[in-house]
Formats: C-alpha cells, structure tokens, sequence
DNA sequence: ATAAATCCTACTCTGTTAGTAGGAATATGT
DNA sequence: ACATATTCCTACTAACAGAGTAGGATTTAT
C-alpha cells in the first residue's frame, strides 16, 4: 500500500475544507464529525498540513483552519508528499539524488523511475477543485469500470 | 511503499531467468549468488511465482526452474500482482467489487481509482523484454532526469 | 472566569516486512 | 546403492510502520 490512511484522511480534511469555505475557520471537531473521522487522529494529521503552509489556524474560542489558497492551487500530489513523506512505489526510488549502490548497474532502476514518474505525473495533474467538482474525466478518463461494478455505465 | 522486496526480488529473479535461458535449469543458489540475495528468502518467493504458473521447476540434482513463457509473454503487472497480492495504492480499492460502503458518496474514489489505473496501465504496458534490452524510452519517456543526477541527459 | 478551540509530547497495540531455521522429498551421477 | 544437489514445505522471529489514544498546555472569544 503506496498511501495510508494519513494521507487519505488529510486529502478528506482538505476537500472537506474547501467544501465549507464560506464558513470562515472550519473547527476540527465539526470536520471530524461531518467525516465521522476520529478527532484526535485528525488532530495530528492536520498539524502537518498546517506546519507544511497548506492551511491557515486560529487558536482559542471560534477558532479552526481554513485553506491558505483556492482549491485550483493545490495539487494532489503535494498534499500526499506533505503527509506521507514519499510517495516512491519503492524503497530504490529516494529523494533527491540519494541512490542505491548497484544503481549504475541495475537493470530494473528504469522501471520503478518510470513508475514513479507516472504516478507523479498523474497525481500533479489533478488538483483540488477537481475533486470537489467531480472531474471525472480528468480523474479517470473517459469512462470508468471501477465506477460501474454493476455493470452500467454511469 | 506500495511493491516491497517481494515483489522486487521477484522481478530481479525473472530478469536472471530470462537472462540465463540458454542453461536449461537455474539453480536457486546460483540466482542468490549472482543477484547477491538470499537464497533461503528468494526460496520463499520464487515458490509462489512457481505455484503461480509463471516457471518450470525440475527437483533433484541439476534441478532449478526456467520461465514458462517468453519474456515478451510476461507483463510486469502480472508479476508484482500475483507476488505483492495487490498492487492498489490505497485500502479503499479492493478486488473485484468489493467496494467501501462509503463507495457511492466518496469524492476521492475516484481520484485513487484513477491512480489505480495509471499503476495498472504502466506496469501492464512493459513486458519482461522491455527491461532485458533496456527500453528506457518504453519505460521512461523521451529523457528521464532521475537515470541523470549529475545533471548529464544520457 | 469559563468554554472552546488549537497545539504538543508521549504512549500503545497490531499487523506487515524481511527474513531465518530445519528438515522432507526428489532426482542425478558414480 | 549411495552421496549429493536440488526443490519443496512448515514454522518461527526480530524489527518496523501504521493507526490510533491519552493527557495536558496554551490561546482566544464571550
């Protein structure tokens, strides 16, 4: 499993954010409530999107989050490598530079970069809104089995 | 990490077998010893690629095992599939119609679905071939930064 | 002052990963 | 027949990561 539930529940806080935005500081507790998401695991999860500049925060009385920029702005993918730390699909695949040994020689290393590449590339290609408007095409093409198990297109 | 050691030394056992052909049977202890890996875990793996119909195996002296097919034959994906178990970078998707009960509402199924899709298209794209004649243009696309870290192109 | 919120540190429980260990069954060469 | 080289099979273990929980300190609006 590439994303965990860290990264799947902060892409959940920000889409629920960008859901409520009119509302000014949206509190932790109503996200999670609204998300049926436990409060203190957010907690957590939410700290680093706030500390990684994604979000705006308000202590005391009244206060929650809000997005620092509109939902066109962010990208998928930097909101997973925020919260996951890598999204590498495996372990030879580091960041910046730092490479195995064998890297030179090792006739897989391709394949796994280009992995990495496509996921990367699909992740950053599609943003927030997306999401909230339910750009499916952009998300999954022009039609979509897995969205259909029943048999119908929807 | 969505493909762990399993699912990678697997690979790098099939690209061994594709690479000594000519032998007739591999021996396990000559794999380990080329591919510097244990022999006692590849054992562990190269059995449920044999139990999954992907090699030919002979016990007894002078035994080992040799691919089933030929390695334009073999799509990656069916390699790490059948080793990893799945190849989903999330728990939300699941094998054949087993769905979240959140399924119908959830505005980021769609997202990991798609991803799902990219992984599957890419791995199923690239055979076993591709990666002994080192396709790098199938695998990477025209000019690939991460096989250049000091900057050069190739 | 009180209540409602973020912020911070530390802990725990569980499952997965990456192996290791030991031996049984099978085939070959001498 | 026998020693040897191999696959095959079951079980075990140590370390790490994932998924939370717990408790309290700090800040702000009313």
């Amino acid at each position: 499993m590439m994303v965990s539930t860290k990264g799947r529940y902060a892409l959940t806080v920000m889409v629920d954010l960008a859901r409520n935005e009119g509302d000014g500081y949206v509190s932790l507790s109503d996200i999670a409530e609204r998300e049926n998401l436990s409060m203190k695991y957010l907690e957590s999860i939410i700290s680093i999107l706030n500390k990684g500049g994604m979000l705006m925060s308000l202590r005391g009385k009244n206060g929650g989050y809000k997005l620092a920029r509109e939902p066109k702005d962010y990208n998928i993918s930097e909101i997973l490598l925020l919260t996951e730390g890598t999204l590498a699909p495996v372990n030879c695949i580091m960041q910046e530079g730092v490479q195995c040994e064998k890297a030179a020689t090792c006739s897989t290393l391709p394949l796994w970069a280009g992995l990495d590449k496509a996921i990367e590339g699909y992740l950053s290609a599609i943003t927030l809104e997306d999401i909230i408007t339910g750009n499916r095409k952009k998300m999954l093409g022009d039609y979509c089995e897995s969205c259909a198990p029943d048999g119908k297109a929807e």
